[in-house]
DNA sequence: GAGTATGCTGTAAACGCATTCTGCGAAGCT
DNA sequence: AGCTTCGCAGAATGCGTTTACAGCATACTC
């Protein structure tokens, strides 16, 4: 034959001591097709042979090579999640959620926090196409539109939080935060607040602007006017709040409210308050948001707006599997609620709050 | 020849949009062999077609599958992290410095989370070994010996914190608990201090135990008494340190100061002495271990011993690595050290206590 | 009892890439 | 000019799986 010499390069080690399918299929005495049947569940596969094949898998303390699935399935069973912060103690709530889902469902998961940075973001998501996600869920709550698009491009199911562009194979968890937001406002005005207060988080997250909107729409819904002086802006840290605390004590007229784009900002607050030598709910009262763990263990425990991380999570990962199944796309609502605890009381100085005092924990009775 | 007909079936997609490497040899009018060489840096590729390759992986988008390179080469380049809860504060900032190290040098992370149930250890094993990871550090401050044999016996490279199997190819950080639970325990004599309680973590984390012990031999270096009385045991959360401090303020003779084995037993050390009344440091000095970022924002920010994250994750890569070229192991210091804020001071009803309440914050002066 | 349907099994071809080998043209050397 | 050296293209092979398809019993039909 014209061809090159065909030398029958041998496996580099004797395949005894590597550990696939062969020799799986070898000891189980069943041929590799078997095997892998096996493996997936196919249920053509004689009992018989299925039994072999699991005590010899069970024996050799076989796993399969997921790389080698993945290449040739083309399905790497892998989810990805992009956070802004991982320090942020509402996010790895956030990632426990979507693991829990995500192995529930056979997948794993990716994890990528972006710190802000557009570098990193990018980085993250050449991560994840390099390691071909199946799906991506951005949940920074603000979106780069140019980088997305590489995702988008390669048409991988994407799920944002609050904001997304409106195409095909991208779903949305529209978060409901008028709703929470609301139940907090009312709750304030009807412990008799008039001068509330709002920490609000950086203008650039759309998720903050949101719930600055809420808040406002809030206030008016309730016969009280928007105060801008009011409004300050924090970072979403507690250093943020510690800060914003500060700056509205330094006002003429003290808020006797002061609600907090996220419970972060809050616990700065409360702990700026606590330093101001100021009790809470005595002298003024807290309300956060998000309702991460913390807050119940703060002193006193905090009321807080709660967004379920669960259904977020829950969410997001059910919207990627419905566009793998071939959804066009979906938007789940989240419903956010008032954790009413101890942090929110009457004002000070009004009959209710004389009358009041010890009613503060449990609000209403 | 005698073999059944040989079909030489067709790709799935016409070869046009699929996006390998081929797309790229053709574009860049190069062969697959160089490109290949192109992306993996081989030196002795000539620039000028290096340069048409990077210009057509740059037109194409393209990004070289990871799942098809680690098969081949081998390596997967990722490397696992398991830890015990995400939830708890110093773990995230763990994973934080992890994953950066680890980008550093090229891999990327999986991590996973055991929530102290084996069964999740199990599943977190089970995906480390079927994807393949290169190195695996474990950071769950309490081994599962028969779990870790299944990662032993693949001989994949681990790593442990404080207590590791004897065996080639597993590594340990043993970190130096005593330097700064001494260094604590100094600064509370020096201050004064005789009565010092210790809240422990489980007994089941060796890592806690050996806080323990670490504070039982300052004590006795510092010539005071252990009692055994004033030795509670936590859970490593908030709540446990709440419950430990009013275990502490029931007894007979209540300390003057409290070390703690973790940073979240302070904080609710903290939470339950403010709300008992007593003030820190003016009634009790409190003093915290790992120094997370949390410690320092505290009312009042809380004195410390720090162990650095950094170093942790530095450690557990750098170990890694050195597996992975061929180092048979190693062991890895790691520093502990206190670092003082103004949640301890002098005991209260000392000459140096009426004269240095002032000077607290600062300790000596 | 021959023919056909049925049920599993084994074989071999992909999956996308890295690696290696051969063949070959161009440049550098004596 | 003849030789070596270098670096590229082209082709083949393997990484560990999945899967289409061929094949072979066995069971079923009339």
């Amino acid at each position: 034959m014209a061809g090159p010499v065909r030398k029958t390069r041998r496996r580099t080690a004797p395949k005894s001591d590597r550990m696939d399918i062969h020799a799986v299929a070898k000891l189980a005495q069943v041929s590799i097709a078997t095997v892998s049947r096996t493996i997936n569940h196919i249920p053509t596969v004689n009992p018989k042979m299925a039994k072999r094949v699991w005590e010899a898998i069970r024996e050799l303390n076989y796993f399969p090579n997921t790389q080698a699935r993945a290449l040739v399935s083309g399905r790497s069973r892998l989810l990805g999640l992009i956070v802004s912060e991982i320090t942020n103690p509402f996010f790895p709530e956030l990632i426990q959620g979507f693991e829990d889902v995500a192995v529930e469902h056979g997948y794993e998961i990716l994890i990528g926090s972006t710190n802000y940075e557009p570098e990193r973001m990018q980085r993250c998501i050449r991560r994840m196409v390099e390691r071909n996600a199946e799906g991506v869920a951005v949940m920074t709550f603000g979106i780069e539109q140019p980088l997305l698009d590489q995702l988008a491009d390669r048409k991988v199911p994407l799920v944002f939080v609050d904001v997304a562009p409106n195409k095909p194979g991208i779903s949305v968890l529209k978060v409901d935060y008028h709703h929470g937001i609301r139940q907090g406002v009312q709750h304030l005005a009807a412990l008799g607040h008039r001068s509330i207060a709002f920490v609000a988080g950086p203008v650039r997250l759309h998720s903050a602007q949101s719930r600055l909107v809420a808040f406002k729409k809030a206030l008016e819904e309730c016969g009280i006017r928007v105060e801008e002086k009011l409004i300050v802006e924090g970072d979403h840290t507690m250093e943020g709040g510690m800060a914003a605390a500060e700056k509205l004590m330094t006002q003429k007229q003290m808020p006797t409210a002061i609600m907090c784009s996220n419970d972060m900002l809050a616990i700065g607050v409360l702990h700026q308050l606590s330093r101001s030598g100021l009790r809470v709910p005595d002298d003024v009262s807290v309300i956060g948001f998000d309702d991460i763990h913390m807050a119940a263990i703060m002193i006193p425990p905090l009321t807080s707006i709660q967004m379920s991380r669960a259904d977020l999570a829950l969410g997001a990962v059910s919207a990627l599997r419905g566009h793998l199944e071939g959804l066009p796309k979906r938007e789940c609502r989240i419903d956010t609620r008032l954790v009413v605890r101890e942090s929110t009381g009457f004002p000070r100085g009004t009959m209710a709050h004389l009358r009041g005092r010890k009613a503060s924990a449990g609000a209403a009775e």
